[in-house]
DNA sequence: TCCTTATTTCGATGTCTGTCGATACCTGTC
DNA sequence: GACAGGTATCGACAGACATCGAAATAAGGA
């Protein structure tokens, strides 16, 4: 975290095209691309915003409404702000229906962290 | 180092099972799941860490010495300070050869990540 | 042994992050 | 329009973290 640029990450759709990023065993991640995945393990980087994740994700068709995953143990507003990581973040994104805010996993972003990670050769 | 109480954090060797997790769609994370997987996207989650990760996965054999991939715009004791937080996190193990430290990819605990994020029913 | 090179650890410092209560915003209902 | 419930933002604060230079440790060679 060199200086206190606030980088402001492009919030990703889902229909967004993921280019990054081939296996890591593949060849070393340029600087920039760095930058971009680090960000996405960032926002999984912490046990409460994993936990808001895996509750959506488990939920059936990949979405859920606030009011059903927010028993996480922390207040309200901490929830809120972490559900904005994770949409900064580009791993979820949000839908108001009424009077509720649905959040759905963006599949396409996970993937391209899965697919960093596959090391098979 | 290790003369009496120092914490010692049990550095995962690759030959450890790691039980943790089913994908992330079969039903949410346990608290302890999520603090456990939630230090392993930690450690992934600075430029710097990812690009040293990713210079010893793309190197042949998955195992490269400090002195083939330090160069990363960091001071060198900065470099030395993230692989260890690589290796705490149970991504890398490393051995000393003579004059050199080598470090290698933990392929286990990377696949436990990647398949945390397989979104596939 | 002493010297050189490679790497890690230590201590100081400034920055970032998670958390909260209070409050504002949005939407449906009366 | 006023109200109520769900969600987001604001402001503040404590604790955690990244980074550096300096010093310590380890290994090999003269």
């Amino acid at each position: 975290m060199s200086k206190s640029e606030v980088v402001e990450l492009p919030v990703l759709q889902d229909s967004d095209v993921v280019p990054c990023c081939p296996p890591i065993t593949a060849g070393e991640l340029s600087p920039a691309d760095a930058e971009k995945m680090a960000a996405m393990f960032k926002a999984l980087s912490d046990p409460v915003r994993l936990r808001l994740f895996s509750k959506i994700a488990s939920h059936p068709g990949g979405e859920a409404c606030v009011c059903d995953i927010a028993d996480v143990g922390v207040s309200q507003p901490t929830v809120s702000h972490h559900l904005k990581k994770l949409r900064e973040a580009g791993l979820l994104t949000s839908e108001r229906r009424g009077t509720w805010v649905y959040y759905q996993v963006a599949p396409s972003v996970v993937a391209a962290m899965a697919a960093l990670l596959d090391l098979r050769d």
